[in-house]
DNA sequence: CAGCCTATGTATAAATA
DNA sequence: TTATTTATACATAGGCT
């Protein structure tokens, strides 16, 4: 989307994959939980960035061991940001 | 999209709600890949409906857990299927 | 660096086959 | 009922502030 076509591959710049990556996190999550309500299906969506762990959900109930079992990425030391 | 207006509420009538299911599953899916790629981040996508279990992960190593900790959909009393 | 803008690329609701 | 075809709504890349 955008002016300039997606090439599917890494951004190399880390301002425009910092940038890419809070637009399309926010893109994504929006659609998941749409998906979730329009079609009464529960989703779960996780993402693992260097500075925390994001999720959404749908429906709690069966997918609320996720915030549990999970394991922390290696690379954060600190505290874990839940975000929604 | 598409022609008309989206209401964020569900989807009654079951013919619609299976195909609007199917068309942005494999979108979501597909966006989720996109931003795993694009911004070297884990993603993990989990639908539950009520067929079986479809996931979708851009790094599984940390996320293959996944696979074997959750709790079967009650209403599905068969065997799982799981999608890429 | 976080927002805002808008031209353009994509996803997809309806219609149709 | 599933697959294909548009017309549109929506997401967002690149620019700019």
């Amino acid at each position: 989307m955008g002016r300039g076509k997606v090439q599917l591959k890494r951004i190399e710049d880390k301002t425009s994959r910092q940038v890419t990556f809070s637009k399309r996190k926010g893109g994504l999550m929006k659609k998941a939980r749409e998906l979730g309500v329009l079609c009464d299906v529960e989703v779960a969506l996780m993402i693992f960035s260097d500075q925390g762990r994001l999720y959404e959900f749908s429906s709690a109930e069966r997918l609320a061991f996720l915030e549990l079992s999970h394991t922390l990425p290696p690379s954060s030391n600190k505290k874990q940001k839940v975000l929604s």
